[in-house]
DNA sequence: TCTGGGGTCCTAGGACCC
DNA sequence: TCTGGGGTCCTAGGACCC
């Protein structure tokens, strides 16, 4: 029984979700920028066309792109977040068997579709997603995931294949890996691209080619996975139910430098809060903190600064959680340094069901875990302004640069007020 | 002046234990 | 003077992904 899967891959998705709700944007140059307005992280073809790269910074890009007349955005996760689950909805009209695997793609399982006209399946799929969601995308088919990431990126470049490359035939798949990189296969990156060219290794043909050992050797256990999978033996499963995650970060660059206590503190605050509700949806607790605190990458060599806190037993409260990363941050700060960014991570996750309470803060935290239920609903109705706790502040100094932001399309009402 | 955010996995080496 | 060997756990660092 051979495996098959199809990946989804939503074309240059940020700049498509702004333009789906803009459509005099149709035909011109589109860049999305990171937070903070930092970066420029998605375009569309047209942006791509004239050179411009993804990564740039947009303080560098700014003159071309004013020269050039590209539509700028800053970016608007809770807009691309909504459409990206549009999509995925649709694609459940497909099969049960999906894999969410980024925000803008999905793995689909296809085991049972081999007696179907896969190329017609495909682009049905293809069309489909587009009249419903307005979203255009690609679709790669194979015998494993790694050749359907192969199958998905050349149908983006053939004008004949159009969006649309199913590879199944041993002929086809030989051509197929002779015109890909070898640093454009997934897994393989930057680092093991240049260390493989120097090995006489420069496409993904080469690559598939190469003896276990070899692989093994310079590229470890990982890296054997994707060669056989390159040599179509499928070793990555779908992922049906995502499993829990083992880190949750939560972090942001300042709108301007920071150097004031308080000001840190209102940002670390509002981090924890949102670190506290992520352990919280997937249902965890964390036995760990850390707080970090950074000045200028860039300029200094010394630029992060953190300390971790490990607690006496695990925690979902954002009570407990705030009280260790203020604490946290009077330890580590040092008046006098410009901060540009902070950010909390937890980890030491365990399932709530499983947290082992120490005797003396039971009644403590069966207190908590019922506030944190009100909160969790309050803001799940009113939206996470509503409800901030002092420390928090008002926020005005270390929020986003966000000169760009397009409206809610899809999430606010408030839009349809102005409008109308 | 400006340069994102959030994750995963593997390996090597040191600490520690018997 | 000499100072085994094997197992486990933890951490830092390096690689990757979107």
């Amino acid at each position: 029984m051979t495996s098959l899967f199809a990946i989804v891959d939503c074309n240059n998705f940020y700049a498509s979700c702004e333009r789906v709700f803009n459509p005099a944007l149709n035909g011109r140059p589109v860049v999305v920028l990171s937070n903070n307005d930092g970066c420029i992280i998605a375009l569309s073809n047209e942006a791509k066309a004239l050179g411009i790269k993804m990564g740039t910074p947009y303080f560098q890009a700014r003159p071309q792109l004013e020269k050039d007349g590209v539509a700028v955005f800053s970016s608007n996760y809770e807009l691309y977040g909504d459409m990206s689950r549009r999509v995925v909805e649709t694609l459940q009209q497909f099969t049960p068997n999906l894999e969410v695997y980024s925000i803008d793609e999905s793995f689909l399982d296809l085991g049972d579709f081999y007696k179907i006209d896969l190329q017609s399946y495909a682009k049905t799929i293809k069309e489909t997603v587009f009249q419903w969601t307005g979203i255009p995308v690609a679709v790669g088919v194979a015998t494993t995931k790694t050749l359907a990431k192969v199958a998905n990126r050349l149908s983006k470049k053939s004008t004949k294949a159009d969006g649309v490359l199913v590879l199944t035939d041993e002929r086809h798949i030989e051509a197929a890996l002779k015109r890909t990189d070898v640093g454009s296969v997934w897994g393989i990156g930057r680092r093991y691209a240049t260390k493989l060219a120097g090995l006489g290794i420069h496409t993904a043909w080469d690559l598939r080619n190469v003896t276990d050992g070899f692989a093994k050797k310079h590229l470890t256990v990982v890296g054997l996975r994707t060669v056989k999978e390159l040599r179509g033996e499928s070793c990555m499963e779908l992922e049906h139910m995502p499993p829990a995650k083992q880190n949750i970060c939560t972090s942001r660059s300042f709108g301007e430098t920071l150097t004031e206590l308080t000001d840190l503190e209102e940002a670390l605050a509002t981090h924890t809060v949102r670190c506290a509700m992520k352990l919280r949806k997937q249902k965890s607790c964390a036995g760990v903190i850390t707080v970090f605190l950074m000045t200028n990458r860039f300029t200094e060599q010394h630029y992060y600064y953190s300390r971790t806190i490990k607690l006496d037993s695990p925690t979902s409260s954002e009570l407990d959680l705030l009280r260790h990363a203020t604490r946290a941050l009077k330890q580590l700060y040092r008046p006098g340094l410009q901060y540009k960014k902070a950010g909390v991570i937890v980890s030491d996750i365990v399932p709530a069901n499983q947290v082992q309470l120490s005797l003396l803060s039971s009644q403590n935290t069966e207190r908590d875990t019922k506030l944190m239920h009100v909160l969790d609903d309050l803001r799940e109705k009113y939206g996470n302004k509503f409800v901030k706790y002092g420390v928090q502040g008002t926020g005005k100094k270390w929020q986003l640069k966000e000169e760009h932001i397009s409206a809610c399309y899809t999430t606010d009402l408030s839009g349809l007020l102005k409008v109308g």
